[in-house]
DNA sequence: ATTTAGCACTCTACATCTGCGAGTGCTATT
DNA sequence: AATAGCACTCGCAGATGTAGAGTGCTAAAT
């Protein structure tokens, strides 16, 4: 739906966004007037003040508050903010050291750019690393350990590393264990681990294997071992939402936090801000997790070097500056994408 | 310090400790003469209340509410404790039914159990997975991953794997990371992890090996491959802690918070709980981690196949239920120590 | 036709007050 | 030593009162 406003009404309804953002609190007619130098009076104000909550922009919590934006009205915000804040040198400089300092390797990039994110913004970070299954196979690796156990590790050309412990129904002697990894290194060359996957399946079924022991035994525990374990999801920050005086509530409280201890289903959740390009807004409800909450999401897809993606941002109440966190989310999503193709 | 009660004292003491643990309110004279079917009046329990006070085992909040057990009547409680309640077959089956289903590994097992013991005792799960360091090597893999990157993998004989991307100056084929890996597998056979970075630091300074530019090479990228990386701690249930009045609170809530992210930190001072055998029981300020916030610990150690030890209990507020918690923290520990041998 | 000033009205947050009841400590009694 | 009785204390919850912020309407001003 497209709201359309005289310049003076949008002026208002931004100072109204602006200063809730700040306060937290319900603004009144004279705040805005005397706040923000306007040209007019409080009354004025007042005046479009009722035209605003009438468009459904506004509310007032009780007769003698001041007015709340809905989240319509953020929306209309963000659609129509040109004033983008530009990310400061030194948000830079921070975002730039902190990733730099984690330990090599891409889970500690994505960790420490979650904390960056949380510490910048104040709000909490989330980071999403690229699934594994859509990561180019590059070698697989059995060790035998004690009898009846194989150690099947999956390497990825992105460098992950999968690995899986595998009951055998009897003892495969190591030289075997070497053919075997040999055989299914080659069949899995170029191929993402998906794909792998499915090759495995079919080749199992396929009436030349069916027949060797060897073989089949070989994709049996190759089988198992792509399949993808639990996907990584790094919620960083999170002690910080307790700062937000909208969740001071208990109850409130621990609706999130049970929220984001089902890692799982936010993964599911949060995969369709994975289709897109560029920084995805959403607002209040429309935030794939926990809806009703009151609860603002902004992300941005990264991707490594070999085009998997994955998706970086920040999780804040409706309330949210996001005039600054924007272009946070933004630049650290660029950021890790280069950092990821120096790997 | 050693406290001596009559059995009178320690009888109403007891019902104190025991009512408020359940209702989390101050509980008054009338109230344990009541609720306990005591063979004497509140007016005789008052006068015992009083003699508690004095000794430091109760407190009241103020004048007119009931009594409060103190850290150090807590402390006599579980000291005394004799009746402590049995698990019951229902918890053991729910436990052993959580921990098998989990995905197999240690880890699977480990966050798992974690689940259970929050599930149960309605408190906070806490689990330290085994260092790794002091594993016992198993084998080492070199894998090529682009020009100038080598992916080193570590496997110990639990069949841990720890992978680490590491930059090298040249490029160096494959083949002569199949050398490397064999000699260093030949190096530190049967060794700890830690022993077997001692072992490449010494022989990375000997004379023989300075000269020979492979063999150093390979020294000094294992050297980085056994560098410790973060230990693994598991705190699973955060979210039950709010169930509990004493946290409504949010300035307390945020304290809490706050310190279970710093898992480095929490780690660190957990391990002084891992020192002796048995269930250990921290209450109050005795708690290595947050102290102040009125939390009690109880942790026991387990032990994998080839005795590396972790660590796995409850967090919860002060007033705990403890004869449950005590032995299904207990009973896990032996539990998980069992399923792990089986690995 | 807007904009503004003025004013009556509304509603909440905060403070103050009050009675109730839970709980205590003391004392006299058994 | 244990108990019953009683006066006393104190917090809590509900009631009452008040100040102030904010609104909506109307009439005047531009």
């Amino acid at each position: 739906m497209v709201v359309e406003l005289s310049a003076r009404s949008r002026q208002i309804l931004e100072a109204i966004i602006e200063d809730y953002i700040a306060t937290a609190e319900p603004v009144g007619s004279s705040a805005v007037a005397r706040r923000h130098a306007m040209t007019f009076s409080s009354a004025t104000v007042r005046n479009v003040m009722a035209n605003l909550e009438e468009m459904g922009l506004l509310t007032s919590p009780h007769t003698s508050a001041g007015r709340v934006p809905t989240e319509k009205a953020y929306r209309f915000y963000v659609d129509s903010l040109v004033g983008l804040r530009k990310i400061t040198r030194e948000e830079k400089r921070l975002l730039i050291q902190r990733c730099r300092q984690s330990g090599a390797g891409l889970p500690g990039i994505l960790k420490e750019a979650g904390r960056a994110l949380s510490s910048l913004s104040n709000y909490m970070g989330i980071v999403v690393a690229p699934s594994f299954t859509s990561d180019i196979f590059r070698q697989i690796e059995f060790i035998r350990i004690g009898t009846r156990k194989v150690l099947a590790i999956l390497v990825s050309s992105n460098g992950l590393v999968q690995n899986r412990l595998v009951d055998t129904s009897d003892d495969i002697p190591e030289h075997e264990l070497l053919v075997m990894s040999n055989y299914l290194n080659d069949l899995m060359q170029g191929l993402t681990i998906s794909q792998a996957r499915d090759r495995i399946l079919a080749e199992l079924n396929s009436e030349k294997v069916r027949f060797d022991r060897m073989m089949s035994r070989a994709l049996q525990i190759s089988e198992q071992a792509v399949t993808t374990g639990e996907e990584e999801i790094f919620l960083e920050g999170q002690a910080r939402i307790l700062d937000q005086p909208e969740f001071s509530d208990a109850a409130r409280m621990k609706e999130i936090f049970q929220t984001f201890e089902q890692k799982g289903r936010m993964l599911h959740l949060l995969s369709r801000c994975m289709n897109a390009d560029g920084v995805q807004i959403y607002i209040g409800s429309e935030t794939p997790v926990s809806h009703s909450a009151g609860m603002s999401l902004i992300t941005s897809r990264f991707t490594t070097s070999n085009n998997t993606i994955g998706l970086l941002g920040v999780i804040g109440p409706t309330r949210m500056g996001y005039s600054s966190v924007i272009p946070i989310v933004d630049y650290t999503s660029r950021l890790v994408s280069r950092l990821l193709s120096e790997i």
